[in-house]
DNA sequence: TTAATTTTCGTGTGCGGACACAACCGTAAC
DNA sequence: GTTACGGTTGTGTCCGCACACGAAAATTAA
């Protein structure tokens, strides 16, 4: 292991001199500077991760602002876990996250948690931007701040500020359209030749309209480049239609069109829609849903969903901490999009599939 | 951030007591150990690892036995440089890691490459036992010198020294025989009701014998337990037989056995498969392989096969290495069982699946 | 009571690097 | 020739912890 004295040896300079070319602070004369260059590359010399994070010490201050979860939604636990592992990893690194909470329905109390954050001062923020004209006002205030921030799970693009675009660090989630195309290929996969298709989609969750338009949008691009005359339905329930509305209406259909085959939920509540699903139509359908909630798996473990696709947030909340910390503390700029893997879960991989998450609730 | 210091000062005692206690190094009187203790838990204090790590400075030695990759054998260049990086990561603990290479057909040149790892007197190893008899060999030496060993990728198991077995710390890798069943749940799912089965076995690679006759196993065990009357073939070639043989004896199968839908090759040798159907076979069939080397996911590109089932062997190499190094430095005790997750990887989800691997080989 | 131990505890140093500050050099201005 | 000043470079301290060493207190022996 080289240190800088080793090489502040070498070049009969100090250390401080070696110190100073290693982060460009100048001050250095350019005879000195080659030469202490020529020899950091000959010796291969690396910083030293650990002692150089403690000696910093600057204690940097975090903020994230994510929607809350609760007994009806908890998608929304899976990142936050995820965040929560992170903050413990990086609280050694003089890193603190202050996580501040508000109702996806609401786009006030959306605004109101932002206040709050704002009240901080926070280094860097995380931020999931479901409601798009309150984000739009959150952004244009932290870049007068000139905090930077990157968007998690929610990738808002729109031509903002004169046509620039929101200048977000980064973007960590799933590729909406490709998480689309993926339910395509699985769908046709276990289908066969004269099955129909149906889309099932549920309004509830307003804010991830984008994203599940985009899945929907995947999933017939598939069927278009691969099988152009498939036969695709697709039933759209509001937020004020009842659970017994809901049943009726989907049974009814799959009995009037017995060759539907495959049903793809583009949303996180395919749990609610097998529920409403009756017997005799289940044992004919294969179904395919995102994201792995409790009650998802539940059905996955029944083998009433044959697939689930899983955006693996546990692990997208931890990478946005965690990228934004090496952002901070080792100025390392991340990559403009982050894409979390499209995994396909079912009942025979899921007890291996989130083994680091499960690992971490039951420390917790 | 709580420090040794901060609870010190609360409990009227010096660092180094306090220190003590935390490591339980003794010399402390009952009196203050229980103060000291529950000022810790009250404050919640947690070691700070980086300056941890930095203070202790143990230069750890480590060594690896693992085989050599080849053209023709592109598998294991997957978990070299899942250690690689992982080398690069630890060398800020002080931790050193020397690879040794052997022949993976070849027992005298892993007994040969052992001979030089023990010289080096490593504080632990990592190894891949694919040889029964010289592993027993390696291992006996091993404890004889108390150098503690994980297991990577090849689970041996056996009722060695008598009965007690090998006490490697962990085994890191798949649990073949659940991946042979998620294969048949998989097979399954893209079949229809009269469809035919067919496993093709190529003892290429004798050393993973164990694990591709329990991805077989499990395999049949998926439709004993859903389709017990599904009908299941199976070929076998040998090491002897030659590509053209092979080509052959496979399609003069599938041309008898027209029914014969879905192809199971439980090795990683699955593109080489493919590669001796002919065209007109391959229409009707659905193919699920194992590990995706560069072939296996060219040919899951051009959508001849359908499935790859990944034990993501980047990521087994770089645990085996954060893993023996958490153990020496943190005395992390690791699970005795650290299995991979089964993902599945399609042409739709490939790119987003090892992003991680090939970042590293951008960087390399 | 005093000396010899043993138990218990405090102090100091270093891990490798970051950064503030001091010190040095040469040159230009006076 | 002295002073001033900017460009360079060296020195020292601290980050939080681990651990060796020695000091103090408590105990026992003489």
């Amino acid at each position: 292991m080289i240190t800088i004295k080793d090489i502040a040896k070498e070049a009969n300079v100090s250390a401080g001199t070696v110190d100073r070319v290693l982060h460009k602070r100048g001050g250095v004369s350019p005879k000195t500077e080659t030469k202490i260059k020529k020899i950091l590359k000959q010796k291969k010399f690396k910083i030293n991760l650990i002692a150089s994070s403690l000696a910093m010490k600057k204690h940097h201050n975090l903020a994230t602002l994510i929607p809350q979860y609760d007994e009806q939604n908890l998608f929304w636990k899976s990142p936050y876990s995820g965040i929560q592992k992170a903050n413990q990893e990086v609280s050694a690194y003089g890193i603190e996250n202050n996580v501040f909470f508000f109702d996806q329905f609401d786009p006030k109390s959306y605004l109101k948690a932002f206040r709050k954050l704002i009240k901080t001062e926070p280094d860097a923020v995380v931020m999931v931007p479901i409601f798009v004209k309150e984000s739009h006002e959150i952004i244009r205030r932290l870049n007068l701040k000139k905090i930077p921030y990157i968007f998690l799970n929610v990738d808002l693009k729109g031509l903002a500020f004169g046509g620039s675009g929101y200048n977000n660090l980064s973007y960590i989630g799933q590729k909406s359209f490709d998480a689309g195309v993926l339910s395509g290929k699985l769908s046709h996969l276990c289908s066969k030749n004269g099955d129909e298709f149906l889309i099932v989609m549920t309004r509830k969750n307003i804010h991830d309209y984008e994203a599940i338009s985009d899945r929907v949008k995947g999933f017939k691009s598939y069927f278009q480049n691969n099988v152009p005359d498939a036969h695709i339905d697709q039933l759209k329930f509001d937020l004020s239609d009842g659970f017994e509305k809901v049943k009726k209406k989907i049974n009814a259909f799959l009995t009037k069109n017995q060759r539907v085959k495959v049903i793809m939920v583009p949303s996180s509540r395919v749990s609610y829609i097998c529920r409403a699903i009756e017997k005799n139509h289940l044992s004919r359908l294969k179904i395919i849903g995102f994201d792995t909630t409790p009650q998802n798996v539940e059905a996955l473990k029944k083998s009433i969903v044959a697939f689930l696709i899983s955006q693996k947030s546990f692990n997208q909340g931890y990478k946005s901490i965690i990228t934004i910390a090496n952002f901070l503390v080792h100025k390392e700029m991340p990559a403009k999009e982050i894409p979390t893997p499209l995994e396909i879960i079912t009942k025979e991989n899921y007890k291996y599939s989130h083994s680091e998450e499960r690992k971490y609730y039951n420390e917790n």
